[in-house]
RNA sequence: GGGCCCGUAGUUCAGUGGUUAGAACGAGCCGCUCAUAACGGUUAUGUCGCAGGUUCGAAUCCUGCCGGGCCUACCA
């Protein structure tokens, strides 16, 4: 085993309820791109994805379609595989909850916390609807003319349902919790979030169900198998199941407590108060912190399906390319926020911040190596101020694009970086290396090497962005296999290395119907 | 009802007490011609939601109002 620091970062597990859409791109790209930036920085990274398959939902669907609970998960399940390759997503792991190795996760962690003392025996009670198969609050429920009390979506009536459950004592566990948030002020992100938090748990917590009897598909209790283990209990362990919970001394365990769930906002509570709340009962690590991702609406309309308006990503990407749809994701919107996808917006960023700025760029510059320089990296003669203040700035950017990702400030990491391609193409105007080619071939050699030396600065940092297109334009400047990490982030060019004959990496978007015209 | 957040150029946003409020995209003009008609320079646009207040000084702090969003537990 390596003595290199451990990285771990998780998207949440998809419920097979669902096929997969924008969301779940979303999730899981951060998580890649965080994967990749890691690894690339030298750390023993640990990318998980998986999905959540129990549930009544699920047991419901399967019976709708006509198969068993795990023949329709094998099938929804795959369709999250699939993903992975469309998007060209980086997992070490994939993980279903229907695994063996789950299911003994999840009863290790029960016993725990029974010994614990922190699991019970009640009464679960509530509003339930039949026609909806689903618990509502009381607040969410009300009583109309007729005297029926209803709730939900359509207002469906509600009886009171009493069941035995098992609870966890998740109402010990607030001054705990609020202690543990204030020590780790980096738990919870973004901030907006953590103070929605920290009210809520400061407003008092209530024990927390967790196990039903009223369907079977799903992980039993021990010693009482009527009872399944109810949604949380279940879905979350699956971190740590990764990891060889309860053996700690699986090779994997090295790896928790994980560095980053990344997740959408709608599971925060689960992820930042139940999640933190179970570890410390069982005597666990929580994990380091927990990043809230925002929405995707569309041409600023909520996503929905009666309105047809998913974005598709498989679509997204035979259209636009993977990598500039990637880019374009990551761009657009800070990571925490909501975002609007719009066409124009996409469209506009393909074409300036990648054909115009940095595909640009690169072809430019290494048209004119090709044409000039025999096809070879140029001589670097003696540097001047310009070209050292251009060379300062690449070089600055590793530190500063890792501060940004230790926050998953994408945009800000790729904000930075896009201002040195502009510095960069500012510094090709000035120094007019066609005018020099006339002139004074070795400083016109000198500027080449100074651009293909920041051309390849940048590449290295935004390959975790665009893997495919930074490939590219690193087989173009020959940077060898072996000095694409950033430990070779100051190897520099080597001058006379031959070079391939380049080529454009991303074209510009044109609108079929403007190309018909 | 309670709590949190937001409202700044056509658009997306940055700026959280201090000189004439910034950036990017978009628009106009000029230049360049290596390059994917790409690149560079330059110009223009704003009663910083409204009204009061604190202060030598407020987009920035306080109060009220208007407009918008989110949270207020057992659907993943």
């Amino acid at each position: 085993m390596s003595g290199r620091s451990t990285f771990y970062v998780t998207t949440p597990i998809y419920y097979v309820n669902d096929v997969p859409h924008i969301g779940h791109a979303y999730a899981t790209l951060a998580c890649d791109v965080m994967a990749r930036f890691k690894r690339l920085d030298g750390y023993d990274v640990h990318f998980l994805t998986g999905t959540d398959e129990h549930g009544q939902k699920v047991e419901k669907a399967a019976e709708a379609a006509g198969l068993s609970p795990q023949a329709f998960t094998d099938k929804v399940s795959q369709s999250f595989r699939d993903l992975i390759g469309v998007m060209n997503f980086s997992p070490d792991g994939f993980i279903r909850t229907t695994e063996k190795r789950h299911y003994a996760a999840c009863q290790a962690l029960w016993e725990k916390l029974v010994t614990a003392g922190d699991i019970y025996l009640g009464k679960y009670a509530g509003w339930y609807s039949v026609r909806d198969e689903a618990f509502y609050a009381e607040s969410e429920t009300e009583v109309g003319t007729d005297g029926k009390r209803r709730a939900g979506p359509v207002g469906n009536e509600v009886e009171w349902v009493e069941e035995p459950s098992y609870f966890f004592k998740l109402s010990a566990w607030g001054d705990r919790l609020l202690e543990f948030y204030d020590k780790n002020p980096r738990f919870i992100a973004p901030e907006s979030r953590r103070n929605e938090i920290i009210s809520f748990v400061k407003g008092g917590l209530q024990d927390l169900s967790v196990s039903r009897t009223s369907f079977s598909w799903g992980i039993p209790v021990p010693g009482d198998p009527k009872h399944i283990m109810y949604v949380w209990l279940d879905a979350l362990t699956n971190y740590i199941t990764e990891c060889g919970y309860p053996d700690e001394g699986n090779p994997l365990w090295r790896f928790w407590p994980a560095d980053l769930h990344i997740i959408g906002k709608d599971i925060i509570r689960f992820h930042c108060v139940f999640w933190p709340a179970f570890l410390m009962a069982a005597d666990v690590a929580p994990p380091k912190r927990v990043f809230a991702s925002g929405w995707w609406t569309t041409e600023g309309q909520k996503i929905s399906k009666s309105l047809g308006n998913a974005i598709d990503p498989v679509a997204a990407t035979a259209e636009f390319g993977l990598d500039p749809f990637r880019y374009f994701l990551l761009r657009e919107v800070p990571f925490g926020n909501d975002g609007d996808f719009q066409r124009r917006a996409l469209i506009g960023r393909l074409n300036a911040d990648l054909a115009n700025a940095y595909g640009n760029l690169c072809q430019r510059v290494l048209s004119i190596v090709a044409k000039n320089c025999d096809g070879k990296v140029p001589a670097k003669g003696t540097l001047v101020d310009a070209d050292t203040a251009l060379l300062d700035r690449a070089k600055g950017l590793l530190g500063a694009v890792r501060a940004e990702f230790d926050e998953q400030a994408f945009h800000r990491a790729l904000t930075s970086i896009w201002e040195v391609i502009a510095d960069a193409n500012r510094y090709v105007d000035a120094q007019a290396p066609w005018a020099l080619a006339k002139t004074d071939p070795v400083r016109r050699d000198t500027v080449l090497w100074v651009l293909a030396e920041t051309i390849r600065r940048v590449t290295l940092l935004v390959q975790p962005f665009m893997p495919d297109s930074t490939g590219k334009i690193l087989d173009q400047l020959a940077v060898p296999a072996d000095a694409r990490t950033f430990a070779a982030f100051d190897r520099e060019l080597t001058p006379g290395t031959e070079l391939p004959k380049p080529q454009g990496v991303f074209p510009r978007f044109v609108e079929p119907a403007a190309a018909a015209s």
